[in-house]
DNA sequence: CAAATAGTGTCTCTAAGACAATATCAC
DNA sequence: GTGATATTGTCTTAGAGACACTATTTG
């Protein structure tokens, strides 16, 4: 009889070949652009993050943050440790996109990769400030269906512009899989993993906890709105949404002045909602 | 200035040390036991396909059907083909339900999983009979938080009757984790896995397309309005229930006669619903 | 006829959208 | 004052829950 110990002991896991394993985020921030008009509020754009490659393959190509899980780590872990390395800044929350595992994902080999949807504020990246001569930057984000039911991905940084196609397969569950048409410099699949990443977060727009993480501390209310229509890329009527928010924010004493118009209090999260 | 060919030629993944993966499945269905009275409705009770582990780790405990990833299939279609090779079942759908990655989670080594809910219709399980010598089986479940917070996951076959104690962890996003208090003679961290399975299982079955999947191709809404409250442990009014499914479904002519009250009528899953 | 489910119609309540009206500021 | 946002209050409407009532079957 032999016992769990020995079996371990003798326990080969290198017959099977095994994939390498990497962590993929989808960083997003909320951009406050300046303002045009001394008494109109600014608008505001969804933005990524995005590395140009300097190495094959790919090279010169753009491509999410993202690195190979270590064995000390959960993956959880390694997408957080992989936005820190890049932004400096260590995300509050981030949450699980899928598993991209076609086998032929990658031509450097089998490489399968968990993506996730991180929410950065634009306080916190200002803060620490970006290493400008990174290859890192923030880029725009549009994503938009045609009359032809093909999506455009149009990422936007300075003068360069990314347009990806792609299109929609329905898998179970109300799921959707996006299948690349055209990847539009975006390396590897990332293409598909920001037209999920970015469905995703739309979906979780809803939840007015989740896009609290965009903003600072404190905060005004349309900022916070601003911050739902941004994303979803719907309109709300500003007396509705204070009413459907109230039960997730506490005012303070402190208003924003010198705004041009009526000055507006400032919220504050509440911890404990409902 | 080399070239991506030369650069992928000379690349060599085996300089990083590589975890397994395997596809776990949460195989769910639907069983309706025998009438205990001419006239009543059969109760029904919802099940998870459970394996007996015939070799160590955690040898003669029971495991969640899974297996390792192979080089020439995605992570989904792993997942589908471990539980054909279990249930002769091709399960029409299956659903994410999150990736489990710590480290020390398996004693055989460096071993990640990919967590799946399926959903099984009993028929099809009918039709291809299970192999009663086989170490698979079906359990009813019970999923419950006690008064402490605690979850009492309860599996039962026959006089085996396992019962698992977690404690719930709040992530980001209002997502939780699940953290085993007592494994109850389930192997691996499996009892995070279908407590986390069954988490998102509550949550997509109000969805109707979604639980239509657990019944067979005519159906009484009755039936059907049993699986939602099997599923998610609450009672509907029927009334409710039918204005509620009337645009996930379609009549059929035919009804189910000899139950000892007014027959129902069968209807069938409408193709193009809204 | 009794007991069960099948099926229809209607009332109520509530949450979300629409909108009207007022408040307050910088220029 | 003008034009912008800030803030409050009310009306309307759509959808879900509650419930009353009828229909149909088998022992």
């Amino acid at each position: 009889m032999d016992s769990e110990k020995e079996f371990l002991e003798n326990y080969n896991l290198s017959d099977y070949e095994r994939p390498s394993v990497t962590a993929d985020v989808c960083a997003f921030m909320i951009r406050s652009e300046d303002k045009t008009d001394y008494r109109r509020n600014p608008e505001s754009k969804l933005q990524l993050l995005l590395i140009k490659r300097g190495g094959h393959p790919y090279k010169d190509m753009w491509a999410l943050p993202g690195g190979f899980l270590q064995k000390d780590e959960t993956i959880e872990e390694c997408a957080l440790r992989e936005i820190k390395e890049e932004t400096n800044v260590l995300p509050v929350s981030i949450m699980p996109v899928g598993i991209f595992s076609k086998p032929e994902r990658d031509p450097r080999g089998w490489i399968i990769s968990s993506a996730y949807v991180s929410i950065i504020s634009e306080e916190a990246v200002k803060q620490v400030g970006m290493d400008d001569a990174s290859d890192a930057q923030w880029f725009s984000v549009s994503f938009d269906r045609d009359d032809e039911g093909v999506y455009h991905l149009i990422l936007t940084f300075d003068n360069t512009v990314l347009e990806a196609l792609l299109s929609e397969e329905k898998t179970s569950f109300g799921r959707t899989r996006f299948k690349i048409l055209d990847s539009g410099y975006l390396a590897f699949d990332h293409a598909a993993i920001i037209a999920a990443a970015l469905t995703a977060l739309r979906n979780e727009a809803k939840n007015y906890d989740t896009i609290l993480d965009f903003l600072p501390e404190k905060f005004t209310l349309s900022a916070f709105q601003k911050v739902q229509e941004t994303i979803m890329n719907v309109s709300v009527l500003p007396a509705n949404f204070r009413r459907m928010v109230s039960s997730y924010v506490t005012e303070t004493d402190e208003y924003v002045r010198g705004e041009g118009h009526r000055p507006a209090k400032l919220y504050k999260r509440k911890t404990n909602n409902k």
